[in-house]
RNA sequence: GGGCCGGUAGCUCAAUGGUAGAGCACUGCCCUUUUAAGGCAGGGGUUCUGGGUUCGAAUCCCAGCCGGCUCACCA
């Protein structure tokens, strides 16, 4: 914000921090050696009564921001708050002394000190620390956000995210999550025998997902670039090369919309199996979600919303049946034959979109019926119709082949894939095949996106030549998953957008910012 | 990109056509166990921007900018 705004607070400050030097403290002093981290000091010592504090005087070295202050005359207390926790100190000016006090009186909310001193159970019962010395550590020039409401304006929590997590404690504990959750992750592959694996985000084709990239230009070489929208391609290389488990996590960039659930920069666990089909990765993902879940929360289930989720058991239904199974009442019923039948699909596109427009969802576009084969339109109706309502943790198993470039046929029916996808509260979290391994077959999937790349379809997949010769150097029989692990947090933080679980969601540059 | 909602003090919000306000934050004074500390006094505004209507606009109209939600593309 620009700086005549705030020009009075400013100066205001900066006298104090005049005076502060002239009482001989440093302004920005380099470091201050602290006994305990504030959680630390909170934990250990809570089951303490006034009268045990008291007789073992136990003293203690902390920093942290202070966030409160109560001043009283030639006393006074202020919290620090640190590590997520905040404690009460209690300034005397018979215990600190004048210049110490001074400083005391010099503070703003937001400023950063260093206090030594003992602990005390005050006549309210609060744990705090009966201050001897007080260290100034770093001015904070800018005021804080408000005290009782806090910051809830949802740009500035956005774009200023260090204020968000000052201010909201509960943001704080959505990351500390996050990160509790990625551990779990690579804990768990660890120990099944995965090896993690770094693979390229620029890329000369942007592979292995339906998206359109960005594109980006490298000058020494003066070849463009596409930063990667999935790392696939390059992992099933590696499985090639006879690293039979690898995964990676890490980030993928993809140029499309921005919603509660899309960032254009969003991360994703790839994991591939040699040896292994889709079957065993829903094994795999079983397992893996509870353990998740265990060490995040210590629980299989929690609250998302108004909904209550449950890892303890995970449905397994197919696209076509679950396409039956929530099939709109008011619309002309299917019979599971007609799902296999393009005309009868399409006929239904009409009422599907009454039905739509009723409940104030956009219909699907008036040519879907003309020019989609009947696997497009079962996948476009399944979406339509049953992703949002899968709450539970629900395996759709059985993709249509049209869909699905990368995945190995099902041998009693080749227009349909060895593919699942699983939804939980409404979203999709991952996407596993039995992976194509068939170099000629591959071949042919890349020539039908190619077609439809040429009709116009953007998000197409391109042809890799060099992914078609790794194949053709024998890829063992591989299952292969990916995991959005953005929305899995969602779900383990009861998050409703996106953005609340990345701690910079891309936003519009900021306009007015000097 | 479409639809809906919003933008007033540093923060959270009032004021619905008639003098722009409150709480917190800030400044000064008092106060040695408070915790939304308290008491007294005070400073602080391009009401998002630009037009228009009107005797008079934070308020009504138009355009724009920014944001949220939602729909579409997508994970």
């Amino acid at each position: 914000m620009p700086e005549n705004e705030q020009s009075d607070l400013i100066q205001q400050r900066e006298k104090k921090l005049q005076a502060i030097v002239d009482l001989g403290f440093e302004a920005y002093p380099r470091k201050y050696d602290v006994t305990h981290a504030i959680p630390q000091i909170v934990t250990e010592n809570s089951p303490l009564s006034a009268e045990q504090l008291a007789a073992n005087k136990i003293s203690v070295r902390v920093a942290g921001r202070v966030m409160t202050m109560r001043p009283h005359g030639k006393a006074g207390f202020a919290h620090l708050a640190g590590g997520g926790k905040r404690l009460q100190i209690y300034v005397r000016l018979d215990a600190v002394g004048e210049r110490d006090f001074e400083l005391y009186k010099l503070l703003d909310l937001g400023d950063l000190i260093g206090v030594e001193g003992y602990l005390f159970r005050t006549r309210t019962g609060e744990l705090t620390i009966h201050a001897e010395h007080l260290q100034f550590l770093a001015k904070a020039m800018l005021p804080l956000p408000e005290k009782w409401h806090g910051l809830t304006d949802v740009e500035i929590r956005y774009r200023q995210r260090y204020l968000d997590l000052m201010v909201n404690e509960e943001v704080r504990t959505v990351f500390e999550r996050r990160g509790k959750l990625v551990r779990a992750v690579r804990d768990f592959l660890e120990a099944e025998g995965y090896l993690e694996v770094e693979t390229p985000m620029m890329q000369p084709l942007a592979g292995g997902a339906m998206a359109r990239p960005f594109i980006t230009h490298h000058n020494a070489l003066d070849i463009d670039l596409y930063l990667r929208i999935a790392p696939e391609l390059y992992l099933k290389r590696l499985i090639v090369g006879g690293l039979d488990r690898v995964y990676e996590i890490n980030r993928n960039f993809r140029n499309e919309g921005i919603s509660t659930r899309h960032n254009p920069e969003f991360t994703m666990l790839e994991f591939y199996q040699a040896y292994a089909d889709y079957h065993d990765m829903i094994a795999l993902t079983e397992r893996l979600l509870r353990r998740v879940a265990e060490a995040v929360l210590g629980s299989v289930e929690f609250d998302y919303g108004d909904q209550r989720i449950s890892f303890a058991k995970f449905e397994q239904i197919t696209m076509k049946d679950a396409v039956l199974k929530y099939w709109p009442s008011e619309v002309e019923a299917l019979t599971p034959a007609q799902l296999d039948d393009a005309q009868a699909m399409a006929d239904r596109i009409p009422g599907l979109n009454q039905w739509l427009i009723q409940r104030g969802v956009a219909p699907i576009p008036a040519d879907a019926g003309h020019d989609k084969r009947s696997g497009e339109l079962l996948a476009l109706f399944f979406e339509t119709v049953a992703e949002e309502r899968l709450i539970q943790p629900t395996f759709i198993v059985d993709y249509p082949l049209e869909v699905s470039p990368l995945s190995k046929q099902k041998p009693e029916n080749p227009n349909f894939v060895e593919r699942f996808e699983l939804y939980i509260g409404g979203m999709e979290i991952a996407n596993a095949f039995s992976e194509l391994n068939d170099p000629e077959e591959q071949r042919n999937r890349f020539q039908y996106q190619q077609n439809l790349r040429e009709k116009g379809d953007l998000t197409a997949h391109a042809i890799d030549e060099d992914y078609i010769r790794a194949l053709s150097f024998g890829m063992p029989p591989t299952g292969g998953e990916g995991i959005g692990i953005d929305r899995l947090v969602m779900l383990l933080t009861n998050c409703r957008s996106i953005r609340d679980v990345i701690l910079f969601p891309l936003l519009r540059p900021e306009k007015h910012i000097e």
